[in-house]
DNA sequence: TGACATAACAGACAAATGTCTGTTTTATGG
DNA sequence: CCATAAAACAGACATTTGTCTGTTATGTCA
């Protein structure tokens, strides 16, 4: 191979890897050999390391396919969270879709359930949560005042800010055009599912 | 090691060999072997192929740490974006802080750079983009009208509607409190850096 | 031009890993 | 209880892959 400046082919080398490892796995050293046509295993080997010691990469050692993206030793790992499709009374079922469909979420809570649901409605429009939008939720029995929770109320789960009054809780939308659910007074069946912890929504 | 009842092992290998491919890698055999205790090798590898066979996997084959999600060849591979910080007069340059940080993305688009920056001011409140929402951007010098944009006004990098009016370009906020910006009138330099196609809101 | 650092090459070994053939043990259903 | 399928075991081989030692070629800079 053409001996080229200091660092202009090991910049190419970590553009690769970064690529390879973005797109779902690690390449091995030879496949980065033969990727930049070295006909020898060292070459990529040294470029590799030197990029480990920069701390451009990280590495396993000895194991195969050992590179990392160093940022995700820091950063929260990201995790599959279920999108849960209709609801029913006490308990959330899969979509009917088979498989089920998952998205990733990076959230910095380790512990705890989570499951995703689209929004319906406009009833929390003024805290920027608008129809067609994906809520990811933290599963849990309680929740603060003004947090914003998914609640089971009759057989329809809903969006709303938690709040409480004189002892009883409230659900508050965040809409002039509605008006807050007193759940106990009513009469309906009530049951809190969570908390929402992300909101999302695809422009296109 | 103990017989479980036909299919409840390979569910668990199911999960085990998911999280790992979630957590940046697939595992090998042995160690898919290792992980449940079994004495042979053949033991993983029959649960592993059954589940390539079911469709609940899929494998590259001869390659090492082959397993991948199937989920992913149908939806969209999921990408890092990385997170821009501020932005300078004509190029967005990367956050201050070493490492840059990434997060976790699947759009539809397989073409086309990314990156992804945190919403300031409340210009597109009407729109449910917030003060600290992210935007997910897809690089691009052109847009549709109708299309959230964002643009590089001066030196300032801002969230907005792309319009047309009169063959000029006008960026409209979403906010009665805010007056659109013409920016061929206004002379500041103008230049498009993309369109967002994602919002994304933490809610802690 | 010459010293030095880096890039690239050569060849090899050992460990990790994918794969295979065949056997033994256990659960399950009639 | 027996037949069958599935689960688990045993041992081995070939390829892939990480690693190593040493050498040659090229770029850089004084």
């Amino acid at each position: 191979m053409a001996y080229t400046s200091p660092g202009e082919t090991r910049e190419k080398i970590y553009g690769f890897v970064r690529d390879r490892i973005m797109n779902g796995t690690s390449p091995t050293t030879r496949e980065v050999q033969h990727a930049f046509g070295f006909r020898a295993v060292q070459s990529a080997r040294q470029h590799l390391e030197k990029l480990v010691l920069e701390g451009k990469l990280a590495k396993v050692d000895g194991r195969s396919r050992g590179y990392r993206l160093p940022e995700f030793g820091k950063a929260s790992p990201p995790q599959l969270v279920p999108m849960l499709g209709r609801v029913q009374a006490g308990e959330l079922t899969e979509a009917m879709e088979n498989p089920p469909e998952y998205i990733m979420a990076q959230t910095r809570f380790e512990d705890g359930e989570l499951f995703a649901l689209t929004v319906e409605g406009e009833s929390m429009r003024y805290a920027g949560i608008l129809p067609g939008d994906m809520v990811i939720v933290r599963r849990q029995p309680t929740a603060s005042p003004g947090d914003i929770v998914v609640a089971l109320v009759g057989d329809e789960a809903t969006v709303k800010r938690y709040r409480e009054r004189d002892g009883r809780v409230e659900l508050h939308p965040e809409n002039d055009a509605f008006s807050p659910i007193i759940p106990r007074e009513d009469g309906a069946p009530f049951s809190l599912l969570g908390k929402v912890i992300e909101v999302r929504r695809s422009v296109d």
